[in-house]
Formats: C-alpha cells, structure tokens, sequence
RNA sequence: GGUACCAUGGCCGAGCGGCUAGGCAUGGGUCUGCAAAACCUAGUACAGCGGUUCGAAUCCGCUUGGUACCUCCA
C-alpha cells in the first residue's frame, strides 16, 4: 500500500482559485510539466525560487509513492524579446552581441542553470527537452490549428487567431481575463504589426535574412513562438491532458493562456487538471529582474561577493529560507531574514545530530505518531512546508526535553521520529547539513586537527592556565573556528 | 487605465469564523574560570473605519498603502 492511498493531498489550482483533492488521471503515476528558463543568461535567485518549489513538490509526491514523470523544458529559441514584429529572439540577441554561436549561448547558460541546480540539492527532471529539438513537432502541431481554423499565415509567419478561438473557447480563463476587456484596454497598437488582431499572438515567426536562428517550414525559414514548445513537449511526453503543469506566477499570463489555447485548438480540450504557480522572490519589497538590475545571483550569495548580504551563506540555508514560506506567498529577500533562517537552520541540524544519540527508555512520553501526522497534514494542505518546519522545530523541542530528561522515549518511537525527521529534513525539503554540501571528506583533515587543539586547550584549562585557552579559543575565532564549551566536552563549528 | 493579489507583534512568516503557529531578535533563568554556545522560560500581534455574527486577524463594504500582470520575465 502506497501512502498516497491514506493521504489526502489538496492541490490549490490556479484554474479556479480553489484547494482540490488531488486525483492522479493513471493511478500511482503522475505527469508534471513546470516551464523551465530561457538559457539567455544566469538563472538569478528569484528564477530558482520557482525550480526549487517544484523540486519540493516532485519530491513529496515521490515520497507519497507515485511514480511522477517530470518534464522541465529548456528554452533556447523563439523567446523574443517583445512582442512587436521586430522582435528578435533573446538567444539570437545575445549571440549577435556577443559574436558566438547561438548555441554557444544555450550551452553556457544550461550549464550553469544545472550546476546551480545541483548546488541546491535539486532533483534533475525525468525528462529536460529543448525547443530546438522539437522544430518538427512544433510545424506539425501549427499545421493542426491551422487546419483547424486558428491560425493564419501573413508574410511567412504564423499567428493564433485569438478572436476566433475566443469564439469557441474562452481565451483568459486562468488569468481571470476576458477577450474584450483586453482589447478595449490594450495599449497603443503596433500599427505595423501583420497581426490582425493585437491579442493574437506568433506560432512562427519568418526569419529575417540576417537572423541566425532558423529552420525551414512550409511556410519559409523561419523559428518557432515562445508559447509553442511548451504545447509539444508537454503534450509528446505527458499525453494531451496530464495532471500537473506548474511555473512562475509570471508566465500566467499570457504564457500560460496561450498553452491552453495551443492545446484546446489543437486537441480539442483542456491540456491539463491542475495548474500550479509558484510566487515571485522579491528583493528589496521588488520583483528579481535581470532588467532592472535588482536581482541577485546563486553564486553571489554561496561566495558573499554581493552588494545585499553581510555574508556568504550556504545552499541549503536559502534553500531553507525559502522553505519558510508558502510557495503561492511572495517572499521578500533579505539580509535579515536569511540571517534569521540561518540560525534556525543551524538549531535544526543540531538537534538532528542529537537525535542519533537520545537515551532510550522502556515507555514514551512523547507522541511521535502525532507528530509524524502533523507533518503530513501539513504537506497534504497544498505544500505547506512553512507549517512542516513548525513541526519540525517541534521535533527539536521534543529532543532536547528528552535529552535533559524531562521526557522519555523508547527505541521504537525513536526509530520512527528518526526516520520522520530524515525524511522531510533530507528527502522532501531537500535540505542538506554542513558536511554533506562540503562533501564531507573535506572535514576530515580539519577533524584530526581540530581535535589535538581542544586536547591542548582542555589541558590548559585543567591547569587554569586561562591566557592559554583563551588565546587559542580567540585566535580560533579570529580564523573563523568557534569553540563552543559544553558539558560533553568542547566542540567547533566553521563559519 | 484594466485585472488580480497582499497588508499579521522589533524582523521574517503561517493561520483564513471560536483553540499559544513557528523561526529570528529581546527580557529573565540554568550551565560555565570568564565568555560564547546550548537549554529552559516570558511576551498575546493581526493597516484604518464601518457592517454581518453569540463570537472576526479570518466573512462583507469602504478608505489608505503596497506588489504583480496587461511588453520580455521563474
């Protein structure tokens, strides 16, 4: 028996604004689409927000025993820098400034995009298509809706025709939106614009003679829309209607809105159950954007070298930070708040080494099974990991009271409150102590050493010859080692 | 201009009709050669103004402030 078949996990969809008990369309298997980053430049910290949340999510409903295909697209073609025709591809873009291959391009910044990933302890999708890899699929499915009398050809490209599918369907359903409203409210028109109608929007775009980027089409050289991989991808690897597509809140609209359509145009109904949408990280009460300058890097934050933050801090730590608040909130970022989350962070791992070593007695006092519901309960109600770390800070308490021996626990409970504590900890928060994100045997050397200088400083001490222990403990810190003294004996930790 | 969303104690951040969220910081205490660390413990907040209700942070209305989308954005 899996644990989803005792779990009652609720969903919030974005489709209709409500919480929904999640019902998978192939028993035991889930398929989850998340729109993934156009590699045109650093994935910054507001763009990992996204995929960490998703991470979160694929691993909880891992845990709870589905087998989940997850599918997250690499971007790298047919994102155009706006919408107007004279729009250029933001990879063509960037190679032309650069003077190197567009796919050059793609390769640097996917690279990154996957270490930077792994440095957050990120699970890599199932499945990691590319735009480019899918040209065919892509003129395929245009012919479709072309056929199907939802799109036209002016000039080489190919636009939706929104009006008509807005006919038949309703175009801004997830965005809450509705055709006419927007045209009445939409701002100045690009006069030189093929489209017919401003709200349409390009399933290919004729290339020009200089752009690089192209392939040939029935309809001349060209590359294919932003809207339209994500249509082909999800609908090659999930079926035409899967069970979850997720992305940033920011890609709602129109993004989002035009899947639906590509997909309803296409196939006739709805591409897919649940829409998910994580919120935006914010920096300085404003969104994260490369644009505006006001965002921050990964790796500015692992190595401190930023302008926002007093100090470097660790994967995991942001990781955590992030885990703090609920994926649908948006989250501001900041020195002190991530400061805060450290010292939390910090007080989790500690109480987790602790629990390894907690005296075992013949009856509890402590009810783990309880607890243990708690946390599920918590993940259950739409991913509530701010609610999960409450429980787990109350595993910590529960540890310590055990520990001074104000209460009790026998080895069973233990078991259980251990491998509960590893499991959301390590396999659905994806979280990562000290050792484990420095790789470990780093620290062996420094062990050795560490262990000779507290002998020397205890022996100091046994002979209240307090210039010498208070030397080495503030030249220690000086070099960035606190010595903390507690009653098992002296330890350290590495800032 | 249009459409959403949000305003919670010093800070971050859950809750969304009745019960202490949690973390950080702060005060008090235990421990300690001193310090740090660690642990224990204290604090009762929901933008403003009306309304609904036996009861509202939670529902409704208005006001004020903020953010996002309507161009590219996770």
């Amino acid at each position: 028996m899996s644990l989803y078949q005792n779990n009652e996990l609720r969903i919030y969809n974005s489709m209709n604004g409500e919480k929904e008990v999640f019902q998978s369309i192939t028993e035991g298997r889930i398929g989850m689409y998340v729109c993934g980053p156009t590699v045109y430049s650093n994935v910054h910290l507001g763009n990992c927000r996204t995929f960490i949340s998703f991470d979160m999510i694929f691993r909880y409903l891992k845990h709870l025993g589905y087998k989940v295909r997850y599918v997250r697209n690499i971007t790298d073609a047919g994102h155009l820098t706006d919408d107007a025709d004279q729009g250029e591809d933001k990879i063509s873009k960037k190679a032309r400034l650069e003077k190197i291959e567009p796919m050059e391009v793609v390769q640097q910044y996917t690279i990154d995009f996957h270490t930077v990933m792994k440095q957050f302890n990120a699970f890599p999708p199932s499945i990691e298509p590319t735009a480019t890899g899918h040209i065919v699929e892509q003129i395929e499915i245009i012919k479709t809706i072309i056929d199907n009398g939802y799109a036209y050809e002016k000039n080489g490209s190919i636009y939706f025709d929104v009006v008509k599918f807005n006919k038949d369907h309703h175009y801004g359903k997830l965005s809450g939106r509705n055709l006419e409203d927007m045209m009445a409210n939409s701002r100045e028109l690009a006069a030189q614009s093929d489209k017919s109608n401003p709200a349409d929007f390009a399933l290919w775009k004729k290339a020009s003679p200089e752009h690089i980027m192209r392939w040939p089409s029935p309809w001349g050289d060209g590359f294919p829309g932003w809207h339209l991989e994500c249509t082909v991808m999800s609908s090659k690897y999930l079926g035409e209607t899967f069970d979850i597509h997720g992305g940033g809140m920011d890609l709602k609209f129109p993004h989002h809105e035009c899947e639906i359509a590509q997909g309803e145009a296409a196939h006739g109904h709805s591409p897919v159950n649940y829409w998910m949408h994580a919120n935006m990280l914010t920096l300085n009460g404003q969104k994260m954007s490369k644009s505006t300058g006001n965002s921050i890097l990964p790796v500015e934050l692992f190595t401190g070298d930023n302008d926002f933050m007093q100090k470097a801090f660790s994967p995991s730590v942001v990781r955590f930070f992030m885990m703090q608040a609920h994926y649908r909130s948006i989250l501001d970022f900041s020195n002190d708040a991530i400061l805060a989350a450290e010292k939390g962070f910090n007080r989790l791992t500690e109480a987790m080494k602790l629990m390894n070593q907690l005296p075992i007695s013949k009856t509890s006092s402590v009810d783990v099974a309880s607890w243990k519901s708690k946390c599920y309960a918590a993940m259950n109600d739409d991913f509530n990991t701010p609610i999960l770390v409450a429980e787990l800070f109350d595993a910590v308490k529960m540890i310590h009271t055990i520990n001074d021996g104000n209460a009790t626990i026998t080895k069973e409970d233990l078991d259980d409150l251990s491998t509960g504590m590893n499991a959301f900890f390590y396999d659905i928060l994806g979280l990562q102590n000290a050792q484990e994100e420095t790789g470990g045997s780093l620290n062996k050397g420094l062990d050795g050493a560490m262990k000779l200088i507290i002998d020397l400083r205890a022996t100091a001490r046994a002979n209240k010859d307090w210039s010498t222990s208070d030397k080495i403990r503030d030249e220690l810190a000086a070099a960035g080692i606190a010595l903390k003294d507690g009653v098992d004996g002296t330890s350290y930790s590495v800032e």
